[in-house]
This record gives structure tokens, sequence and C-alpha cells, in this order.
DNA sequence: GTCTATATCAAGATAGAC
DNA sequence: GTCTATCTTGATATAGAC
């Protein structure tokens, strides 16, 4: 895992990112094995060395995943703003910016694999909700006005996982502030 | 496709059933012709001559899907309190009703069988959220309030859609609540 | 309109050489 | 650690009988 602070990146990942582009490519349910060694620059042989089954591929893919929106909100968290209702604040930054910068495309695209193929490879994500809603619990204000900004941050990014958004920049750009303005103000009374 | 008032289901009706079925219960990325012709009570003969390809059964689920949602939305209509945002409190209770029915489920993996096997089986779904946008912006009074219940309510369907939701029957109840509050009273000023 | 039988092919996985 | 070659399976689709 460690150990490749410096030279060429490693054939694991070199593999998961021909995954995670093919997959964004040409969708979830067409990603086979031969395609990722190719984009990858290797054999499939070399691609099942690495991961000995396709299985272990996704769960590599759904695990970077993970961790790639982790690190992104944890490097966020020292540049929020003080107020209210910072944990849910934080989560839909994260998830807003990932959706925009193309990064989001291979979160989705990872989540449809997993889910079309083995449900339970979202076992993990799983995890990582249940601890969000703890954490956002734990951590608001107006609970209420921190659960519909967050679902409502889930709501807009899985549209645009699917590319079903019907949405302008204009109008993405009013969504976005107005769920600053109800996670910051909270709903009428 | 019509003529069938009474009597029993057509072959079609039956395929189509048998299908959202499997999906649901099997996983979306192992719908198989030879599953679906089993379950529906048929040769793969039987089948292929009803649908011609994979494809054209697909197409055939996601455009039911759309009609089962479209036909419970407008028999909600003349059933909801009057008051603001008409149609995206109507959209909203639509889609929460669907989900807690179990309905959602074969609608949820509908799509996920479709964005895995061929992104363009989801062109009509993109049309039905276009012209749903369209309708919600002339129809409501407040139009921030309008589209984050609505896409809170799209957040909330997806998770629970891809059995992620984390949230137990106190929290989706609070939740329904609070969406419910958002549209008719707005975000705070 | 539905059946059986079969053609065809793609994909995951294994074995062993280098 | 990576390659080539091969095995095996399972799935779509076709052809033609009933």
């Amino acid at each position: 895992m460690l150990g490749n602070v410096r030279g060429r990146k490693s054939s694991r990942e070199k593999i998961l990112d021909a995954a995670a582009e093919l997959v964004a490519e040409i969708g979830a349910g067409r990603l086979t094995l031969d395609a990722v060694a190719e984009r990858a620059g290797l054999s499939k042989g070399g691609l099942l060395y690495n991961f000995p089954s396709k299985d272990a591929l996704l769960q590599a893919m759904i695990q970077r995943m993970i961790d790639q929106v982790s690190d992104a909100k944890e490097s966020l968290r020292a540049q929020m703003a003080p107020g209210p209702n910072l944990e849910a604040r934080l989560v839909a930054t994260t998830l807003l910016n990932m959706c925009c910068g193309g990064k989001m495309q291979e979160v989705a695209t990872g989540l449809m694999v997993a889910s079309a193929e083995n449900p339970r490879l979202l076992d993990p994500v799983r995890g990582v909700i249940s601890a969000t809603l703890e954490q956002v619990k734990a951590n608001s204000d107006d609970l209420d006005a921190a659960l519909l900004g967050w679902l409502a941050v889930e709501g807009l990014s899985n549209l645009e996982m699917h590319n079903l958004s019907p949405f302008s920049d204009q109008d993405r750009e009013r969504i976005v502030q107005a769920i600053n303005r109800l996670l910051t103000k909270g709903i009428a009374k």
C-alpha cells in the first residue's frame, strides 16, 4: 500500500485508474477485465495477479472512492466558516465540489457497478453513511435543516451522477445557494 | 396494448412483472432472459417473441415504470390539499409513497439495469425529469423551497432505492414532516 | 404464439512459461 | 510480477417444428 512516495504509480493504482475511467466511459455493466487490462497497459494475467477476481477489483474501487471523499471532507474541515450545522455544511460542500469537478462521475459509476453486480459490495458505503448521520446528528443546531440540506445534496448528486440533471448552470447555482441558506438559517417557522 | 380489460394478464405483462421482481431479488446485473422466462412461466423462445431483444425488454420496463409514477401522481392530484408549491408537494408525496410501498424498489432497479447496460435507455427518464422541472417552476410560490424539497425527496428515494438509507422509522417520519414544512413555509429569511 | 435445439460469443478464471 | 494460452460457463439470439 505504502512505499510509493516517489517513483511511478504502482500497477494497482494504474489498474484502479483505468477501471474508473472505463466505467465512466462505457458504463458499469460493460466493465470487463479485458478492457481494464488493456487500458491499464498490462495483460489480463497481470491484472489478475494484482486483483485475484473481479469482485476484488470492484471492492478496491469502492474503497478508494470512499477514501477520496473522506480525504476531501477532512481537508475542507479546516477551511469551513464557523456557524451552525457545521457537519452538514461540510458534507454538502464536499459532495457539491466533487460533482462539479467530474470526480463524482467516478463515485457514481463505482456505486452503479457495485450494486448491479453484487449489492454486498456496498456494505462499506452503508457504514460511511451511517457514520455521517451520527456526526450530523451530534453536530447540528437545527437537525431538520441539516438533514434536509444533506438530502438535497444527495438528490442533486444522484441526478448528476446519472446524467439526469435537468438544471442549467444558473439553476444549479441558485440551488447551491439555497442549500447554504437552509443550512445556516433553517426552515421558516 | 389494449384489449385486456377483462381476462388474465397478457404475456407481455407477466414478463414485465417477472423481470421487475427478479431485478429486485437478484440485482440488476444478474437479470438474464432465462431467469425472466422461467419466472414468467414460458420458454425463452416465447419471451423473445414478445420482446425481440433484451434491450427491448429493458426499454419496456423503463416505460412502464414511468407510466406508473405518472399515473400515481395524477390520481393524487385531486386529493392534494390546496396551498403553496402544489406541484412540488405532489411530486414529493408521490415519490415518498412509492418508496414506502416497496414499489420504488422496482423503479430503482429498473434505473439500475438501464444505466448499467445501456445509458441511452434512460433518455425517456430524462424527458420526464425535465418536464417535471418545468411544471415545478411554473407552479411554485417559493421556487427555492420547491426545488430543495424536490431534491431532498430525490435524495431520500435514492438512498432507499439502493438500501443505503441509515434512517430509522422515526428519522424518516421526521424528515417527511420537515419536507412538508419546507414546502409549505419556505426557508427562513 | 410458444416450444426445443442449437449457434455463437464474450467473459471470468486457471496453469504454467518466462 | 507479468505474459500467453486455454478452459469453462453462461448468456443472447436464431431457426424451424408444433
